[in-house]
DNA sequence: GACCCGTGGCA
DNA sequence: TTGCCAAGGGT
């Protein structure tokens, strides 16, 4: 992370070059915003380990996907651990992807660890085993999408770029159009109002981005924000709106039952299987069929689900589909 | 754009 | 307790 300490020193000097206006927002006012949530950042942010200047650009590749639709407290663990095991691309590459995803434990969407295993092999094969340092470059990455590619060429390399993530979209929705929440997808208008927004300078965007993201992460957060402490409160379009509803309520996401379900407990049994384990372990759920000691739990656990044959069946073939489990000999592992 | 992909902390 | 939802990506 590149902490652009500078603006701490002389904070109520406006910036030489430029910055765009974005609609609705004067010059004036996205200065403003500009050095109410830096200084914010400076004085609130996190110290997490991947934001030290310290950290390799891989770290912070590392730490974003695993940051994809997963909560900092439950990554931090598993970062440690993955930076201490594959310190560089390389380290990982030369892994067999299965180990890679059983280090993600229970992370939760494990083709995460299955694309940056595949990430650091191409990082491997195409760029000498260092992580590149431009948006395309990283676009191109298996598992890296227009959020990854901005978050690491802005904060592992110190370059210019528009991140866009959730935390982003919503203290924008809220700050500057008023509304409750961001649009249901990303859409052209909510794009071209994050790059209107962003600083100019180098420097500044880094901190920028990192900065609006914390602010939405811990302050102008989805369900309660606490407006109070929010330092842009006095600027914000949607307080002095009175806080209008969102004009839609997102639906939930379903669990029990569904495919994602019984495809999360398939793949807690091959986790605990470090060998390969017979097929119907998973795909026949008659009681007569006995686990290995350290599955029992496990697949007990997935026998309680309740679902059927026709269900599991294709689970377990998207599973292989994905390539997230591999069958060979009516034997399966990851 | 809609839908699918895991998991667990927290209110 | 039940439901929300979290630094997205791929199809």
């Amino acid at each position: 992370m590149f902490y652009p300490i500078s603006m701490t020193s002389s904070p109520h000097t406006p910036h030489p070059r430029a910055v765009s206006t974005a609609p609705h927002v004067s010059f004036a006012q996205t200065e403003q915003l500009h050095q109410l949530v830096g200084d914010w950042f400076i004085a609130n942010a996190r110290d997490l380990p991947w934001r030290r200047a310290e950290c390799s650009a891989w770290g912070v590749m590392v730490s974003e996907f695993m940051l994809q639709q997963t909560p900092v407290k439950r990554v931090l663990p598993a970062w440690e651990e993955w930076m201490r095991r594959w310190p560089t691309p390389k380290d990982l590459a030369a892994e067999e992807s299965a180990e890679a995803v059983r280090a993600w434990g229970r992370l939760g969407y494990p083709r995460r660890a299955q694309r940056l295993h595949a990430a650091a092999q191409a990082i491997v094969l195409e760029h000498h085993g260092d992580v590149p340092g431009t948006y395309e470059q990283l676009l191109a990455l298996p598992g890296v999408g227009s959020y990854t590619a901005a978050a690491i060429t802005s904060f592992a390399f110190g370059r210019r770029a528009t991140v866009i993530d959730t935390n982003i979209r919503r203290v924008h929705a809220r700050a500057i159009s008023g509304k409750g929440l961001p649009n249901k997808s990303l859409n052209a208008a909510e794009t071209r109002l994050a790059e209107a927004l962003m600083p100019t300078d180098e420097q500044a965007s880094c901190l920028w981005n990192a900065a609006t993201m914390e602010l939405g992460a811990l302050v102008c957060t989805a369900k309660s924000p606490t407006c109070n402490i929010c330092p842009i409160r006095h600027l914000c379009a949607w307080v002095a709106a009175g806080k209008p509803e969102a004009e839609y309520t997102p639906q939930g996401q379903s669990w029990h039952g569904t495919d994602r379900q019984l495809r999360g407990a398939m793949m807690a049994v091959l986790r605990e299987a470090h060998h390969p384990i017979p097929k119907e372990l998973i795909t026949n759920f008659s009681p007569d069929i006995v686990a290995p000691k350290n599955l029992s739990a496990v697949v007990k656990s997935l026998r309680t689900l309740g679902s059927s044959q026709e269900q599991i069946q294709r689970c377990y073939e998207g599973l292989l589909a994905d390539g997230l489990a591999s069958e060979k000999d009516d034997l399966v592992s990851l």
